[in-house]
DNA sequence: CATTTACATACTTATTTAGTAGGTTGGTAG
DNA sequence: CTACCAACCTACTAAATAAGTATGTAAATG
């Protein structure tokens, strides 16, 4: 598993307010309702994407958070390494691996580079905007 | 990391022994020695390949292990899979998670298919074979 | 029978995952 | 001004996983 649950919820929160981004903002509460998730749980997630300028947050009645930006400028990459902090499919190529001694002769070091740059590549190339005109029953597993 | 030591070590040791594939049997330890892995973690990856019938082991003086395989027809994946258990991108993809109640309007689903299935493609597409013709100093990162 | 090597089981230590608990800060409505 | 609400912060916990170690047993050879 490279994409833990805090990756996979925080995608979840923003297309919930790409949904319904009317301009108002949208209490957590609201969310985690509609989701299914542990408020308490968002609630640490979703800071990490406020900070980043992803959405706004409004403190006190009437607050919540907005969506700051075009979803189809934001790419699913872009949230997960806010939230999963890498996303590297081995370890030696985690960003503060302790360079490997034998990376110069690894014969295996190109197809984990390989797999890194397509796994990049794919995310990058899906935004949240791809999301929202999805319908899951379109698809099927083959 | 989808990928710990263990299938990465466990691709190392076919790699090893497909590179001197004499008929002999060579001994986990000329190999520990050579990757410079720890011969008893070793010894407990190894079996799993040679229950799988990719090698053979061989018990006693002049035994160790010789692989039982093509190297052009063994693929990453069918390694990673016997010592990593699954390769699933996310949990609910596992084999093994229980059906979430929301996959069918799950918007995210979709998009976890699909990178499990490019990460599968690609390490279904790698061959022992094509590591073994890999020269690392042709490969530069960009 | 002694040595060598594969194979098996149980433990350990550190890290990560998926949260919970309990608060503080900042803004709004009455 | 105060009650309320919602974002935000810090610390904690329980369970699982990762990466090995330790200590054997089983089988083959010389």
């Amino acid at each position: 598993m490279i994409i833990s649950t805090k990756g996979r919820y925080a995608i979840r929160v923003l297309l919930d307010l790409a949904e319904r981004c009317s301009g108002d903002y949208i209490p957590m509460r609201d969310i985690a309702a509609r989701q299914e998730l542990s408020l308490k749980y968002l609630e640490r997630i979703v800071p990490l994407l406020s900070k980043s300028g992803l959405v706004e947050g409004v403190h006190g009645k009437g607050g919540g958070y907005r969506l700051a930006i075009d979803p189809g400028e934001c790419s699913l990459w872009q949230v997960l390494i806010l939230t999963e902090g890498d996303l590297a499919p081995v370890s030696c190529l985690e960003c503060g691996a302790k360079p490997c001694e034998r990376s110069a002769a690894c014969k295996t070091l190109p197809v984990w580079k390989e797999l890194d740059r397509r796994i990049r590549d794919y995310l990058q190339s899906v935004t949240l905007r791809d999301l929202l005109e999805t319908n899951p029953a379109d698809h099927y597993v083959i």
